[in-house]
RNA sequence: UCCGGGGUAGCUCAAUGGAAGAGCUCUCGACUGUUAAUCGAGCGGUUGUGGGUUCGAGUCCCACCCCCGGAG
């Protein structure tokens, strides 16, 4: 851990088996942990206005540099304030380094790379990765940039996030083992230069977090939690492609969690359904980001309690027509107070925004109510009870009830 | 009644006389640090009816039946 604390407090409370309850201080606030963070890649989360994500209860967004550097660009950004004014968010922001974009942008999403064999899905925005940093073309105008871990960092610095995330690369699924050793190699001299960009120029508020690569090889996991450890960071957070399906990501999860320090905050970066939060938080994770939660809500599925589904009740499909039942009986969110299946189904395949309003708002709600009663549970020393109920088709709410 | 235009997938419409297609709808699949309110696949046809010409007709000819517009 850095040795002037302060800008980040992190502090433990509840522990029950690995899985704990802690409390991020950031100078826009706490945040609770276990947590699920919404993207706000672009400077608003899809949808909705900030009030409505703050009054879901969420106390950290996630902005992403690359995107937020392509448009508006920091300057602007700056100039309104930073990423709180200038989106009129008031809580914390923690914002990725573009490091992501460096595999999205190449391979198209992570789906794509690891099914696909080879570059399929790939935008071709990706000129060329270097020691230096990463060569990019515009999607908007095709002017190229550049991104090194001193550009990300000096962007983070304008876009003024409570947390800054180191750059890296994110080493793609088919990458082989050589390739991964080297790219996670390159990735830890990137966080060195990182730190020192931000240790003269950096906010002060402004907390890091390094990220640990290392695929899916053990060892290799082992010296990038070593490195990033040892590197002085006010975080850790876990990256990279975790495997081709669950179970390996569920085993490379498993091999990375315990190598980082307990006293940390602990990010594991992208991941994000029902079944991965409640496995994360099993191992002691904290700090959850993804997109599919609002990407399906836009997509017209809903988060459901209904683990032979993923979890997911696909309102575009067949079937609806005439059921009066909510998504989730007992979801607090507006749409499962006030309207049924039927409706909904009905709002969302005749592309109504209203449905994808309703739709992100009830994921965010079931996320939040994921975390905040596994927060609960872990207090109560039940969290593996509470976590077998969910997997097994219950509520959050109804696996352990906050009185 | 006459003149003109038109009948092709559930809908809106393509197809120099040479292997009947697209979009939408519908059904299904995908989505994990968001170029994604997105993407992919599938179902779907006696080309209005009956004749004719032709090696070959959605296409050309004849008759009839519908629809639209105009005239009376």
């Amino acid at each position: 851990m850095r040795e002037d604390e302060g800008r980040l407090r992190f502090e433990i409370g509840a522990r029950d088996g690995a899985a704990r309850v802690g409390t991020i201080h950031t100078a826009h606030g706490p945040i609770e942990t276990p947590a699920f963070i919404p993207l706000a890649t672009k400077g608003s989360v899809r949808g909705l206005d900030t009030d409505e994500v703050a009054a879901l209860g969420y106390q950290l967004i996630l902005g992403n540099t690359y995107h937020l550097f392509v448009s508006p660009g920091p300057e602007r950004i700056a100039a309104a304030g930073g990423l709180n004014g200038f989106m009129g968010w008031e809580r914390a922001t923690i914002t990725d380094s573009g490091g992501f974009q460096v595999f999205s942008l190449a391979h198209g999403g992570v789906a794509n790379e690891v099914k696909g064999s080879g570059r399929a899905g790939g935008h071709g925005s990706i000129v060329e990765i270097g020691e230096e940093g990463a060569r990019f073309r515009s999607y908007r105008d095709g002017t190229e940039l550049f991104i090194s871990p001193e550009v990300s960092m000096e962007v983070q610095a304008g876009l003024g996030s409570d947390i800054a995330l180191v750059f890296d690369e994110c080493t793609p699924f088919h990458a082989d083992r050589e390739y991964t050793a080297r790219s996670t190699e390159r990735t830890h001299r990137w966080l060195a230069r990182c730190l020192a960009w931000h240790g003269e120029n950096g906010p002060q508020r402004q907390a890091v977090f390094g990220i640990v690569q290392g695929g899916v090889h053990e060892d290799l996991r082992r010296e990038s939690a070593q490195a990033v450890s040892e590197a002085g960071v006010d975080g850790l957070a876990i990256g990279g492609t975790l495997g081709r399906d669950k179970e390996e990501m569920r085993g490379v999860l498993a091999m990375t969690a315990p190598l980082l320090p307990e006293a940390a905050p602990k990010h594991l970066l992208g991941i994000g359904e029902v079944d991965d939060l409640l496995a994360g938080i099993a191992l002691g994770l904290d700090v959850f980001d993804c997109a599919v939660p609002t990407r399906l809500a836009r997509h017209g599925v809903a988060l459901a309690p209904d683990p032979e589904r993923r979890f997911r009740l696909d309102l575009r499909k067949a079937g609806w027509q005439g059921n009066r039942d909510p998504i989730a009986a007992g979801c607090p969110c507006p749409a499962c107070r006030r309207h049924d299946r039927d409706y909904l189904s009905y709002l969302s395949r005749a592309e109504a925004l209203t449905a994808v309003r309703l739709l992100c708002l009830h994921n965010l709600t079931y996320m939040h109510e994921l975390t905040r009663h596994a927060r609960a549970a872990i207090e109560a020393g039940g969290y593996r009870a509470y976590a077998d109920a969910v997997m097994a088709g219950a509520a959050p709410w109804e696996a352990a009830p906050i009185v």
